[in-house]
DNA sequence: TTAGAATATACGAATATTCGTATATAATGA
DNA sequence: TCATTATATACGAATATTCGTATATTCTAA
């Protein structure tokens, strides 16, 4: 993992915002980081597929659904730079984190989104 | 330090090798940064101001030459990134770290140089 | 097999970033 | 004061990034 190229995907908005709610949540669909981040689909979309290009994010489709997960070969230093930027920036993610607890927690989530 | 704005900083090859080498020399002027990255001065120069501007980095200006070094008022969790960018790629800064070596240690190199 | 839902991609327009060159500023020492 | 060294800034050109809209793809369920 290049740092400058790991960089320059955390150095935009709504990459930072997924990028640190799926390290939280562990994974997200793409509706639900919507709903979180209240964008419309292609950019979100757009953005995930430029994570998961540079080896920040996996996928996996579940029927329609298609959630994200950080890569399981991400290495140890990058982890430990998004849990550090998770747990001493709660306000960057409040409003985000709100939106999302409002979908309810899975399972139940699951149902009422994807 | 709006997280977003931390790591545009660092999404540049220049300023990350910057910030970097900062991290671990504790102080570095402007032209030791050139050498050790073979940029030119206005180059190095702008980016560095760049990083002033956000609050990654402060001058000290001594005669004619100007040293920065880490903002004492960045927030624990962006040290803590940056440290750990540093203490997990070595191979990123190895040749920057050669160069720098090259012009010996303080305070020989500061003969050297400034 | 077809409609609809979820997601992905193509593409041009708008915007932002980076760069090299030229020039300005600041400090030093003759 | 003047020449020199170190650093900073201005500015247009080149390049890269981001975006919205339109459309394609994939899957499910009827």
């Amino acid at each position: 993992m290049n740092p400058v190229q790991f960089y320059k995907c955390l150095a935009d908005e709504t990459r930072l915002r997924c990028m640190l709610l799926i390290t939280r949540e562990n994974e997200l669909c793409v509706c639900e980081l919507m709903e979180a981040l209240q964008e419309i689909q292609p950019k979100i979309s757009r953005h995930l597929a430029q994570l998961r290009e540079f080896g920040l994010l996996v996928d996996r489709r579940q029927g329609q659904w298609v959630f994200y997960s950080l890569n399981p070969k991400l290495p140890d230093w990058a982890i430990d730079v998004l849990t550090t930027t998770l747990e001493n920036n709660p306000s960057f993610l409040a409003k985000n984190m709100k939106l999302l607890g409002r979908m309810g927690d899975r399972p139940a989530r699951a149902q009422a989104c994807c």
